[in-house]
Formats: structure tokens, C-alpha cells, sequence
DNA sequence: AATGGCAATTTTGAATGCAAAATGGTTCAT
DNA sequence: ATGAACCATTTTGCATTCAAAATTGCCATT
């Protein structure tokens, strides 16, 4: 299955960020690293595209998916509303079992939170909000929750934590799995898209800026950006929407 | 722009239902038939099965998906939380000329239903749905709706459409356009989640017992498009191969 | 020096070729 | 007769090749 295998390894090289937004996809780098010729590779590009990772201009190549912060916007509304989804089958749907596990997830969750220690706390944060969506028994929706979900965990570079906001997401938490074990949908419907619009409030407050107007030019291993040294750029632009560089889509 | 010509093709042939779930994609005749190489039409392919609407089998080919009734229920569920998400996204940013092509769409809709013209009423009917998701102004929602209706329109041969239920839904549809135009995210939300369930529900009682087990077996030129009335299991397994095809899936 | 045009190179998109796997049919042993 | 094993054919997956388009570099002209 090496087609397969070529697509989760881009995909996740793009997730990680590794292939920085705005610029181009290096066909044939990518090829002499993976081990594979074009053809696969291309065929996954296009999966990417349909994905929403990569931008496919006609005859010019592949540009990986910048972040706006109108983006991210688009990415949180339609996260929270699955979210919000899947509370509300979960409660009509989840077995008991699934119920206590992630409760099991959410009490080792809350011990990171006691030791303030955000490295563990994270991946238990994740995997709850994953498990919610498993217990809806809705193959359809863990797709599209997926692919919406790590296009929006591309930006989570840039998020901070202040003390407050995880405060505020921990309380969430706890009213979360209440809701859920007590099978209340509409709360916990409730609850998962403020909770959502939350975390979206706190990533926008964090700011796209540098991300809106990456002049990075080509490609893989710019150990020296041969294009143009933007290295003194960031002043200039910031109230600029900065369609400078990627902006060409014509 | 030879790709997604291809894709597009492929992508309406199976929403058509030519090609009918459960069969083989035969890439030799598609390719002969669109007149391109390989090379494109598998990319083509795996586009679509990202998409949803085929299965990649490892060294065996692809397969049209099936829509089992479990499946079909799934998009129902993703596609009612979809249709609130709008509805409550179109209330805060849909501007005052989209309410008025939609209240323009909703009443040569009720046209249509005045006249019992079911064949007008429902082109209208999913514009209708269709322009209150890009009055959200979120390309992401758009596009995943985009799918995930495509993906239920391929089981639109087979509702029926009974007086009293296509009263129900134009009786929601004032609800709907009222809604909106109060701009009441809440009511809109919850008006069209019922509106899809209950839609939902009638094409669950119209039943998918049938597909689920379609003895169809390659597929390639089918004149007849895949109408409901198959009538003829006997003589089936005559003309076909029958087992050599379907059910080596392991 | 700056701009415009032209040729060389690179890159992209698709067709073809080739090895491995699966499928189908036949033969042969039980 | 059943079915296990073998070989021929088809199909699949990927590499390679080829033509067209875009990008780049160079030079001439202003």
C-alpha cells in the first residue's frame, strides 16, 4: 500500500507544518525523499487537495493551504457544529463503556490540570474530544471530524495557554462529562460549541498575522532562502490583509 | 484542466447512480469511454474514494460504495447537523440580498407545491437549501455539505413523496424562510434539523433493503439507469458471473 | 539602468511500459 | 464428482517517457 502510506506521510508533514503554508510543493524533493516516482506522488497531492491541505494551481504546481485568519474562522465554526453534533448522538448512541472510559480520560486529564502540566494535558484533551466523536457510532462524521480537526490543529503552533482560559476549558470539562453521563444532549450539545468558540476566540486573539504573509519561497530544505531575504519584513506589513505573495490564482 | 474534468465526470456518474454501488469501476473502459490514459483516471479515483464515493481495494481495484441503510443514516445525521450549522451561521452573517433570494426561491417554490408540480418543486427545494449554506459565507461548510448531500442524492430514486409528508415539509419551509428572515438562529437551527430528520426518516421507511446486497454485477455501459425495479433476481444470476464479482471483500 | 523579447531549462500533465498480483480456466488427483 | 494445483490472461501499481507549458537567464534595445 504505498500510495496510501505516501498520502499519511504528506499529510502529516503538513499538519506538523513541516511544508509551510503558502509554499510550494516540491514534486520531485518530496519524491527522492519518500523513495517513490511521480506518479504516486501526485496522486496523493491530489487527495491532499481534496482535503483541503494543498492548493492545486493548473500548470504551476501545488501550494500547500495557507491558514487566514478567516480560515481558521471557517475551520471553528464547522468544528464546533460537529462537535455539537456528536455530544448529541453520543448521548443517544454510546454505551456505557465508552462513557466510562472517557471519563477514565478526563480524570487523568484534570490530574495534568492539578500539576499544571500542559504536555500531558493536551493529547488527553484531544483524545476526549476524539472519543466523544467515536461514540456516535457515525463513520461519516469521525471523517470529516478528522480531516476538520488536524486542518485546524496545523495553527496550534501559535496557541499560548493562560491560566484563566484553562481554567475556564477545564470547567467545560467537567461539565462536559457530566452532561454526557447523564445523557443530556442538548446540554451537552450546548456545552461542546461554546467550548469550541472558546478555544476559537483564544486562537484568534493569538493572532494569524505572520501566518497571513509567509513570503516563503520555494521549498523544502531552504537551509538559505534563495528568493528574496525577507528577514526584515514582518513591521511592514501587519495591517496589510498581505495578499503580496501567495496571492497568485489567477 | 484534464483532472478535474475527469473527476467531475466520475463524481456525476456515480451520484446518478450509472455506475451502481457495489460494482467495479472498470478503468480500461472509463478510460476508453472518456477517452484519457490511466494515469488521470486513477488520480480521478482517488479523488473520489477520499471523497466517499468509492473503495480503493489494495491490488483489487475500486469498488462503488454501497449506501446501506446504516450508511445512509449517518449522512442524514451529519447532514441535519450541517443544515443547523447554517441555519444559525446564515442568521448572523447572510446579508439582506441573500434573505431575498431565498424568500425568491421560496416562493416560486410554493408555486410549485400549489401546483403539485413535484418535478419543479424540487430543484427549487435544494437551491433552497443550498443558498442558505453559502449565506454562511463559510467555504469549509460549503464544501463538506457539497459532499455529504451529493452523497445522499444518490438515493434520491427511491422516495416516494406522499401528500401529507410534502405538506409537512412546506409547512417546515415557511418556518424555514420565517426563521430566517427574523434572523432567528435558534428557531432556523432547530426547524431544519427536524426538517432533515423527518426527511430522514421518510427515506428510511421508503427503505434501502435492496441495496444492500445489489447483485449488479461490472457495470460498465448500463442504458438502464440502475432503475428501482431490478424484478428480475432470478434471471440475474444467469447473465452475470455473479459471485466472481461482489463479494471479495475480505 | 531598465525594459522587452527570445531561447534554454525546468516543471507540469498525461501516455506508455513493465513487473507483481489477482483472476479465470483447465487439468489432474482423489 | 469434487477440489487442489497449475498456467495463461487480465488487472493493478508504479516507473519511465514525452509533449506542452511555465520559469529562468540572457541579450538587445531604448
Amino acid at each position: 500500500m504505498l500510495h496510501e502510506d505516501v498520502v499519511a506521510h504528506l499529510r502529516d508533514k503538513l499538519i506538523d507544518g513541516v511544508l509551510p503554508p503558502g509554499s510550494r510543493v516540491p514534486e520531485k524533493e518530496l519524491c527522492a525523499e519518500l523513495g517513490v516516482s511521480r506518479t504516486p506522488l501526485r496522486e496523493a497531492l491530489k487527495v491532499l487537495a481534496s482535503e483541503g491541505y494543498i492548493v492545486l494551481l493548473p500548470n504551476r504546481g501545488a501550494r500547500v493551504a495557507k491558514m487566514t485568519a478567516r480560515n481558521m474562522e471557517e475551520l471553528f465554526e464547522v468544528c464546533g457544529g460537529m462537535e455539537a453534533l456528536a455530544g448529541e448522538l453520543a448521548c443517544h448512541y454510546a454505551t456505557d463503556a465508552e462513557i466510562a472510559e472517557i471519563k477514565a480520560l478526563h480524570d487523568r486529564m484534570a490530574e495534568f490540570y492539578e500539576a499544571r502540566n500542559l504536555a500531558g494535558y493536551y493529547p488527553l484533551n484531544r483524545a476526549i474530544h476524539e472519543a466523544i466523536v467515536r461514540a456516535t457510532h457515525n463513520s461519516v462524521l469521525m471523517n470529516l471530524y478528522e480531516n476538520v480537526s488536524a486542518r485546524i490543529r496545523r495553527a496550534r503552533f501559535v496557541v499560548p495557554m493562560p491560566p484563566d482560559h484553562w481554567r475556564l476549558a477545564m470547567a467545560e470539562h467537567e461539565a462536559i462529562l457530566n452532561a454526557l453521563q447523564r445523557r443530556d444532549a442538548i446540554m451537552l450539545s450546548s456545552i461542546l460549541k461554546t467550548h469550541l468558540r472558546n478555544k476559537s476566540e483564544q486562537v484568534e486573539r493569538a493572532g494569524f498575522a505572520e501566518s497571513d504573509e509567509t513570503p516563503v519561497p520555494a521549498a523544502t530544505a531552504r537551509k538559505t532562502p534563495a528568493g528574496k531575504t525577507p528577514a526584515k519584513k514582518p513591521p511592514a506589513k501587519k495591517n496589510q490583509p498581505a495578499k503580496s505573495e501567495m496571492e497568485r490564482i489567477p
